[in-house]
DNA sequence: TTGATATATTCCTATTTTAGAATATATTTG
DNA sequence: CAAATATATTCTAAAATAGGAATATATCAA
């Protein structure tokens, strides 16, 4: 139950089904996801965390950026079929519609690099 | 968006989730589900007006019976989707085998009307 | 090594969620 | 109509969740 359960939970937060529907483009580092949401940085991690502890998401790390991407669900039966579900589900959604969009416009050594 | 997120949080509490597994084996009345959870009669109540307002379930009364029954998921695909998977995810989970087992002791003629 | 930067963690606060007691509503029965 | 019963709603307290500020950690560059 417990694991369903986390899988259940971590797709429960908008924030969290944005971060799903971006990653499904490519991948991400946690700035390039801080600064498409418009969230906090510590905010971002946090929600990354629940995604991989629900077998969602997954994290490589190069230099200075971590870039997290989907799993295939390998760890996880519920997590694999929903992020299959979600791979056609939401797209039309106005909010989800606006990122995926905007996504060409952010770019790491753009956004992050002071 | 909205929609999606009842639906995942309607699925994210175990109770809720032992409901639907029992409701998967025959309709329920209120006290019938309360008698095999084992929590009070609002908390019961509660959790099934959730899975209503995701489309989970529905109900209909029957004197001062009030039946609850799943739904296909005719309103919500996110609901139809996750029942069809509900259908058979969970079965061998301890506490949800335990309370199906149980369920032909659970009788409203017995458990109710003190 | 020092400074800068990306990320993670900790701490605190605000909001949401869950549970049960008390209460209200509705239906059946006498 | 009055009593009994099944369910819904309200209210309150406890627990979980999400957010950000502050801080810690790690890696790169000079």
């Amino acid at each position: 139950m417990r694991p369903f359960l986390k899988v259940m939970k971590a797709l429960s937060d908008p924030n969290r089904i944005k971060i799903i529907k971006m990653l499904q483009h490519r991948m991400m580092c946690v700035c390039e996801i801080q600064a498409a949401l418009g969230i906090a940085q510590p905010s971002v991690s946090k929600h990354l965390k629940i995604l991989e502890d629900a077998g969602l998401a997954a994290s490589s790390k190069d230099g200075l950026w971590v870039n997290y991407h989907l799993t295939g669900g390998h760890d996880s039966p519920y997590a694999a079929s929903l992020l299959g579900n979600l791979r056609h589900w939401l797209d039309d959604d106005p909010e989800v519609a606006k990122l995926i969009k905007g996504l060409p416009l952010i770019q790491r050594e753009i956004i992050c690099r002071k």
